[in-house]
RNA sequence: GGGCCCGUGGCUCAGCAUGGAUAGAGCGACGGCCUUCUAAGCCGUAGGUCGCGGGUUCAAAUCCCGCCGGGUCCGCCA
């Protein structure tokens, strides 16, 4: 709704979008005055009236204002009345902007040799958050997960995994780690043994069937666990595609071709891109001297790939890809390819430093949830009206709600340090806040129906100001949507969503709903369950739950 | 050394793309509010040279240049 009042205000002034702007003093402001005052030499303030003056009204334009050279544009009460019953009509469905195209979003890959830590979830909720919201926005979008299993690290694991088995009584990947980083240990005193990693990724590589079991072997074991961890994360994909697939089914011969045709390869033993004309300093190798491929030639493949199945794709990566990400970009760029929008996020560390799969030096995703699963069920044990599955259920939403939300609302490109204390807390305005505000929603609509007074009436006319602001932030819901769609920003919805509720907790203290009389109590009413409705969809995109008692 | 990212109250962050009206939140501190729809809430007070220095502009947290501090990348690793 509100990107139509946008519209309706754009199409009224006739000036760039980029001089009409949100604002605390407005629904919608303008400062194209500002502009057209050099040009002219007069006031701002002159001009805005000039402007102002020959202004045709709208339907859904209220009223307009100049103070100071700015045009303050307000939302009409007709507007809030056909956003609030906009959102009551559409219930489940409000919220999107309705536009259309596919996408494929690839997020998370972590290397399969060992547990989910807390930097891969980072990546986890960033690209999940991103593909809820481009659905919701109307996009058909398919999640994978790139299995990279042709890594020396997972050769090592393997070789680990051979020599000292497993503990087959932990979580898979927790067990598969302990291989890993045995093995780096004994590699690491036994600088000979890197003879036989080698030659088992020369093995897996062309095609060896031992090799080939193994390898697959020891991934399934880590792939299990970390699938259980995203499950528990709300966070699920489509697809797993191993990179090993590209080497099997020809995309790797196919790119090495188009390469080689467009006359990009330098075949020196080792075949080599000379990317210097664009201001890299190395050069990238796709092909060693002894005939196995790199990791950047499997991956050009798998880009080939998305070129012939998809119009757009998204790939979610840590900020340590950057340049092989650009690499990445520029070469397919130079072959006529379409190359991936890529989401860049900054590092996760710890107090005491960056993290190491390889050292053991991590956070796994699934200690964090379990300790702040366990500290959100100390809160939920105050509340004596719900039995044990409630509270344990409660309990599992808001701490998978808090640990969500805790990354989603920084923006990518901010490094975090991981806090134990702030990931534990619950008493501020995250994820729980929000499903807190739902829940008030919620109970007050269970009463109005208890009581047998049910209905809702919105009317624009008795809007308070704090209800008049709340409706209007209702009403930005596809216009957040859409802004994450644009600029891959998830962070965005999660601090709009936090507006919402902290407008909501606003009305709730001074606007008696229950009690009012009945036509005050109809149109509040509506303004509750209109409330409900965005927490609800919204939490959904943050692949929050929303929950109806806490 | 070079590239990229970050630097906003004690702490964590929003705002920066497309410059504009008193720089917004939360945590922490202090003081209040539960015979009224869930106190996981609400209200109030204190706390800021937007890292530093220049520049552009009627106007800079936002754009440009230089510096400082932190992170990260610069393998025939992935």
């Amino acid at each position: 709704m509100f990107l139509r009042f946008k519209r309706e205000v754009l199409k009224m002034l006739n000036v760039d979008e980029r001089y009409v702007k949100e604002s605390d003093h407005a629904d919608l402001a303008c400062t194209i005055a500002f502009k057209l005052a050099k040009e002219q030499k007069r006031s701002p303030q002159e001009i805005a009236e000039e402007i102002v003056a020959e202004l045709e009204p709208r339907e859904y334009v209220g009223s307009i204002e100049v103070v100071n050279g700015y045009i303050n544009f307000f939302v009409s009460e007709e507007f809030l009345e056909d956003t609030i019953n906009l959102i009551l009509d559409q219930d489940y469905d409000y919220g999107s902007p309705k536009i259309k195209g596919e996408v494929l979003i690839e997020h998370t890959s972590a290397n399969p040799d060992g547990p989910l830590h807390i930097g891969h979830i980072r990546n986890s909720i960033i690209g999940d958050t991103l593909t809820r919201i481009m659905r919701k926005a109307g996009l058909k979008v398919r999640t994978q997960y790139y299995v990279n299993d042709m890594g020396r690290q997972i050769a090592i694991t393997a070789l680990g995994y051979k020599r000292f088995g497993i503990d087959r009584s932990k979580k898979p990947d927790h067990a598969i780690v302990e291989a890993y980083i045995k093995m780096n240990k004994e590699i690491e005193e036994n600088p000979e043994l890197e003879k036989e990693v080698e030659d088992l990724m020369i093995r897996y590589e062309s095609g060896d069937e031992e090799a080939i079991r193994l390898f697959r072997e020891v991934v399934e074991l880590a792939l299990e666990g970390i699938k259980e961890t995203l499950r528990k994360l709300n966070v699920q994909h489509d697809e797993f595609v191993w990179e090993s697939e590209f080497v099997r089914n020809g995309y790797v011969d196919r790119i090495l071709k188009m390469l080689d045709e467009k006359g990009l390869l330098k075949k020196d033993g080792a075949w080599i891109i000379d990317l210097s004309d664009l201001g890299y300093e190395k050069e990238v190798v796709v092909r060693r001297e002894n005939g196995t491929t790199l990791y950047v030639t499997r991956d050009l493949a798998y880009h080939l790939w998305k070129n012939e199945n998809f119009e757009r794709f998204i790939n979610v990566l840590g900020a340590d890809h950057k340049l092989v990400g650009r690499q990445l970009q520029d070469i397919l760029r130079l072959l006529g390819l379409k190359p991936p929008e890529i989401v860049f996020f900054e590092f996760v560390s710890l107090p005491e430093g960056s993290m190491s799969t390889r050292k053991g030096k991590f956070i796994s995703a699934d200690e964090l949830i379990e300790k702040v699963y366990e500290e959100a069920k100390k809160i939920v044990e105050g509340r004596k009206e719900l039995n044990e599955e409630e509270k344990e259920h409660i309990a599992r939403a808001v701490a998978i709600g808090a640990l969500r939300f805790d990354f989603v609302k920084i923006a990518p490109e901010k490094p975090m340090v991981f806090d134990w204390r702030k990931a534990l807390d619950f008493e501020r305005q995250t994820a729980s806040y929000i499903q807190y505000s739902h829940a008030r929603c919620c109970s007050i609509l269970r009463k109005a129906v208890e009581s047998g007074m049910p209905d809702l009436d919105f009317k624009g006319d008795l809007c308070t100001p704090l209800e008049r602001k709340l409706v209007v932030l209702l009403s930005k819901f596809s216009y957040m949507v859409l802004r994450v769609v644009n600029e891959l920003k998830p962070n965005i919805f999660a601090d709009y969503l936090l507006k919402v509720a902290n407008a909501f907790n606003d009305f709730y203290r001074d606007h008696p709903v229950l009690k009012a009389d009945s036509e005050l109590r109809m149109h509040r009413l509506a303004i509750v369950d209109a409330t409900r409705i965005v927490l609800r969809n919204g939490l959904e995109l943050l692949g929050i739950e929303p929950l109806e008692r806490m």
